[in-house]
RNA sequence: GCCCCCAUCGUCUAGGGGACUAGGACGUAGCCCUUUCAAGGCUAAAACCGGGGUUCGAAUCCCCGUGGGGGUACCA
């Protein structure tokens, strides 16, 4: 493998450059997170960059989802298109002079010439080719027009675009830190566009020239640009620049492993409550340290024991040469793993605060000292933060409705389970106050008494209060009922239970 | 079709010639703990795509095949 330029540890330049034509999603997170984090290790800077040279895709809401998504995952960026820096613009279409003047003086060169075909004669030429199974290409109808003859054309206000003049005999070796060299067959490289017939420079230009000007000392982006790799690498070298350091990502693909996401899976994908959108992770109770810790995670491994990182740890760990170039399948099973851990890992505080908008959201309102308790209640048994309405509904109706086949808890007669609820009711009216020291030995005795489970017990209470088989712990769900609610549920259980019997 | 990339449990991965009876994690199953549900702890099943080389020795290096993926635009 070829020598790095960059000695490790200097500051690097790297930048994200997403096209603003969709909603963002695990892929660009990940290309991002990755930059991002050199940067910081580095002590470099992160560039924020839009390329929007197509025009027709363009859509501004996408540059909104990104700026939130990015800032959403912490993924702060150093220069970009809302906050400027040395380097503004930000945003290709605004800097489409520069990259005229770059190819013209390609032009100049000799390594582009203008071209006047149509599209209608290329895509017959490319038919006729396919059909004599030759190499479909750009036939170099305009190859050797003389410079004085071509600028004519143009100053009469023929259309045109400027193409790369690519050689056709020889090889292009390009470099890609992941992969080593990798060798292509100047024959088989056709004669890219680099300005289109509205005068906007198409990717390939723009972002060479982008990066060069801003001083990127290395790109890591998708292993969909490595077809077009020479195509750049070619750009740099007949500008006489010095090419930074290439890595090329491997993709994201979908769950099933079988090809990437296309727009019908993300579909099928949201009717499963899944989502590939940044965004949407948000809604469905995501948190952003579990998403990066995930997305980290696919593509890049640390060591043999090593899986919990906050993006301190990923800044400190983080490293080109340990990255996978193996496609990855999107696994959300483990990012709900990830998350139930960083859940976890937050202070009652935090978790209190980010819980409170999802209740909002379901309506209920609830003060900061007893969001702590549910908090410090739910930390253990939650996946996603959106759970928390399911699990503390209860708390906030004002009535719920047990089923009485449900109170009779099972191994108890109809009976027994009447005599389970009025003890406790009798236990629970003379309790100053609902904590495990007043009421655990009381509600173990009288289990006991009874010779039932403790179990069965708490089953009875358990229907009676929430209305639910499965609920938070209820000597702390009780403290945050209270005990008019408390007792109020109780006895409708028991009239429940005597008009059953 | 052509060009290119990739290949370890179902999935994400560790591994970069001997330390491999191939390690971890998710998921799955079982057990323990337990007021339900979780969490936590323990245990189990589960992989080096195939074939040739190179070498004393290959999951690791090379070649071929196969499979998967990407590209083949005046999209990015």
């Amino acid at each position: 493998m070829a020598e790095s330029k960059y000695i490790e540890g200097m500051p690097m330049r790297v930048r994200f450059g997403p096209s603003p034509t969709g909603i963002t999603h695990l892929g660009s997170a990940r290309t991002a997170l990755y930059n991002y984090l050199l940067g910081q290790q580095t002590g470099g800077q992160f560039i924020l960059r839009f390329e929007d040279t197509d025009q027709k895709r363009y859509d501004p809401r996408a540059e909104e989802d990104l700026i939130s998504s990015l800032k959403w995952l912490g993924l702060n960026w150093d220069e970009g298109p809302d906050i400027g820096g040395p380097y503004a613009p930000y945003r290709q279409s605004e800097r489409k002079d520069l990259y005229l003047e770059v190819a013209e003086t390609l032009v100049q060169k000799g390594h582009a010439f203008y071209c006047f075909c149509s599209k209608s004669e290329l895509e017959n030429t490319k038919k006729e080719q396919k059909k004599r199974k030759e190499h479909p290409r750009y036939p170099g109808t305009c190859r050797n027009i003389p410079l004085e003859e071509a600028r004519k054309r143009i100053s009469i206000g023929e259309e045109h675009v400027i193409r790369f003049k690519m050689p056709r005999k020889g090889t292009t070796t390009v470099v890609d830190r992941l992969r080593g060299e990798i060798t292509f067959d100047n024959a088989l490289l056709d004669d890219y566009v680099l300005i289109k017939s509205d005068g906007l420079a198409v990717y390939h230009l723009a972002t060479m020239v982008d990066d060069h000007f801003m001083k990127i000392t290395h790109v890591l982006r998708g292993e969909e640009w490595i077809p077009t790799f020479p195509l750049h690498a070619q750009i740099y070298r007949a500008m006489g620049w010095n090419e930074p350091e290439w890595v090329h990502l491997s993709l994201f693909l979908k769950p099933s492993g079988k090809g990437k996401m296309s727009k019908r899976d993300t579909e099928v994908m949201k009717a499963s409550g899944e989502s590939i959108f940044i965004r949407d992770m948000k809604k469905m109770g995501y948190l952003p340290e579990a998403v990066i810790n995930w997305v980290a995670l696919m593509g890049w491994g640390y060591d043999d024991q090593t899986e919990f990182f906050t993006m301190e740890d990923l800044i400190d760990k983080f490293s080109i040469s340990k990255l996978n170039p193996k496609n990855a399948a999107i696994d959300f099973k483990k990012l709900d793993h990830f998350n139930g851990l960083h859940i976890r890992h937050l202070n009652l505080e935090d978790l209190a605060q980010r819980l409170k908008p999802f209740l909002l959201e379901a309506g209920f309102f609830v003060d900061d000292q007893v969001m702590i308790k549910i908090a410090e209640l739910l930390q253990p048994r939650m996946t996603t933060l959106d759970e928390v309405t399911d699990w503390v509904n209860f708390l906030f109706v004002d009535q719920v409705s047990p089923k009485f086949e449900d109170l009779v808890v099972k191994g108890l007669s109809a009976p027994q389970a009447l005599e389970v609820a009025e003890k406790l009711y009798a236990i629970l009216e003379t309790a100053s106050e609902y904590n495990y020291d007043q009421l655990e030995q009381p509600i173990r005795d009288l289990a006991e008494s009874l010779s039932i489970k403790l179990g069965q017990v708490f089953g009875v209470l358990r229907i009676a209060l929430s209305g639910q088989t499965v609920s938070p712990p209820l000597i702390e769900s009780m403290d945050i009922l209270g005990k008019d609610k408390t007792l109020e549920r109780l006895r409708n259980a028991i009239t429940l239970l005597k008009s059953n019997s």
